[in-house]
DNA sequence: ATAACTGCAAAGGCTTTGCATGGAT
DNA sequence: ATCCATGCAAAGCCTTTGCAGTTAT
């Protein structure tokens, strides 16, 4: 089986080795619910291998989802996250502290009919995520200052 | 009248001074309507200021979103995108040269009802872009090979 | 005089890449 | 022997920041 990855080049998924280090990486980032950054999960993987490098650790996040093991959340405006499960699924992220979470709804499967006849573009999905306040920074006066400040400018980044 | 800024300083409205440099950059801004990068607009700003630094670029560019003028588009993954319209609109994304334009269907206001009572967070919006092939890249072989690729495995990255 | 703003260049944060080495087939 | 994978360090890319000089009030 082939796949392309982002500079679409191929990757042939029969030759890919599933080394010590690979296979770590896949194993602790399907433990975590936590949707880790690259040195996060590069953190946990150096306890069980020490000597391990933070360019193994991308390189194997990038060829997993390459060839759609995991999925790459590439979130707005802030370091990648990675994500154990590889399914469609969305997600709360907090606006104050980043903390991400899997929300629990199903796929909007016909969203993309909204824009049919109305663009020039062939539309083949669509990504959606939740704002708000995770349920620590909803203690925090100063994230809910914050946060409010956000609504009353709703376009503002993150 | 007072803002937060992204990392909740606040920012005194009434102390801006429209500069000519910040005046530039929000008219060049607003003509455009393709969503430009900072050193995208730094190039077409610097045919009117030729000493403008790119520097100053970014520092207007967040004052004016966090002063609600315009807003910062920050999308997965990629380099920060700046849109003159500050009113809620989604975007279409060209998955394979990035292209992003703006997708004409209304805001989805109660979205985030269907969150109520399932989760944790308080939910304050949504952020939601539509994924595609723009009109060129829509007859670009490789791009359309590339797109039945991310078909397949949606998840990717983009 | 004060405070905001600018240009310039340097620093920063995250990610990718080159290269020599190591390991599996 | 070949080719993939790794560790290390360097480079890269985009963005932010420090600072000295400038401008408006």
């Amino acid at each position: 089986m082939h796949c392309l990855d982002k500079k679409n080049h191929l990757v042939s998924n029969d030759k890919l080795r599933m080394t010590q280090q690979r296979r770590v990486i896949l194993e602790e980032l399907r433990k975590e619910n936590t949707h880790p950054t690259a040195d996060q999960l590069y953190e946990t993987v150096r306890k069980r291998l020490p000597h391990v490098s933070l360019g193994t650790i991308y390189r194997n996040l990038e060829l997993l989802t390459t060839i759609g093991e995991i999925q790459t959340l590439e979130i707005a405006g802030s370091q990648k996250r990675y994500d154990g499960v590889a399914q469609q699924h969305y997600h709360v992220r907090c606006v104050y502290c980043g903390r991400i979470d899997d929300a629990p709804i199903a796929p909007l499967n016909r969203l993309e009919d909204k824009l049919y006849g109305t663009t020039v573009y062939t539309i083949m999905g669509h990504r959606l995520e939740f704002l708000g306040l995770c349920p620590e920074c909803s203690q925090n006066e100063e994230a809910v200052r914050f946060a409010e400040h956000l609504l009353a400018h709703p376009n503002g980044p993150n």
